[in-house]
DNA sequence: TATGAAAGACTCCCATC
DNA sequence: GATGGGAGTCTTTCATA
């Protein structure tokens, strides 16, 4: 709002390829539902169905559109119980790295990883049928690696849950 | 694995839906990308196009597929960041939940809130584009609901997201 | 912008176990 | 009777002019 800068586009080669608010409103319907027509997208955005096409083609050309996902519903696959971790360790060393990501990434109950700054590590999200099936994917990782915490937060209830980011700092 | 029993449908009324390893793996490739043609999904599985067109059908029906959504990336759409923030509240009143809520919804950068169990009451996962921006949403949500404590992890590296949920206790 | 060709999605009906 | 397969129609995508 008070940022009257050019805007820098951020960390990649810097093609300096640009969007603008019609792409945005083109990303919002999509993220809320990737198969709407083209055709309804155009008529929303005003706009013929061709132009709002190649808008979209280009999107995803330039890898700002990652790809287009099926959405399952945690409680009726079964997996209703959402767990975040969070894990400290004491093997500050490349090679505890390398080993973690290959543990999480063959865990499939563990959705999502990310390291942190400050007293806790790691986090993780994780989503399990119950706490049974938690304890089983907690001992699997406490098996093959060293943790000096870990810390599960259990939850109760899903207040918000979006994959859409928002489109306004494009 | 050391469980024999029948498996209960879970929370809903219960209108008995199976599904089998087909839907299974049917579902593992729509998680990873929605778009991929009936055909390539029916030879995958060993299957001609129409059955499998209708047990994909039939798993929209049952609400086991929620919806289709365009996954968009966040460092080329300028939210490179994303922030942690554990919350607890000493007003454990229904009003503050509701108020909480009615917040969160309205900020869209907060893309995912869980209401826990333990110490931390609420965690909440935000999109930014950078601390500043992260400070403008702390301020904004501080500025209309009391929080005893408000706990920021900022994730320096993403090591694993994925939206697919696990399909084996299917 | 409009037209058209190609591909894929969806419907109906028949065959089979 | 439930499930799989096959042919035809219709929408949607994508490349012309």
């Amino acid at each position: 709002m008070t940022d009257p800068k050019p805007r820098k586009t951020g960390s990649k080669p810097a093609e300096s390829i640009t969007f603008d608010e019609i792409d945005q409103r083109i990303l919002d319907m999509l993220q809320q539902d990737s198969d709407t027509p083209v055709q309804a997208i155009s008529e929303a955005v005003g706009l013929s169905a061709n132009p709002c096409w190649r808008r979209i083609k280009r999107m995803e050309e330039a890898g700002l559109i990652k790809g287009r996902v099926a959405l399952v519903d945690q409680t009726r696959a079964n997996v209703p119980l959402t767990v975040f971790i969070g894990v400290s360790t004491s093997r500050h060393e490349i090679d505890w790295l390398k080993r973690f990501r290959a543990l999480i990434d063959e865990i499939p109950e563990v959705l999502e990883a990310y390291r942190l700054t400050g007293t806790v590590d790691y986090i993780l999200k994780v989503a399990v049928p119950d706490m049974a099936s938690y304890d089983a994917v907690y001992k699997r990782m406490i098996e093959r690696l060293e943790f000096s915490q870990v810390n599960s937060m259990i939850s109760m209830e899903e207040l918000k849950f979006t994959t859409a980011i928002p489109t306004k700092y494009l």
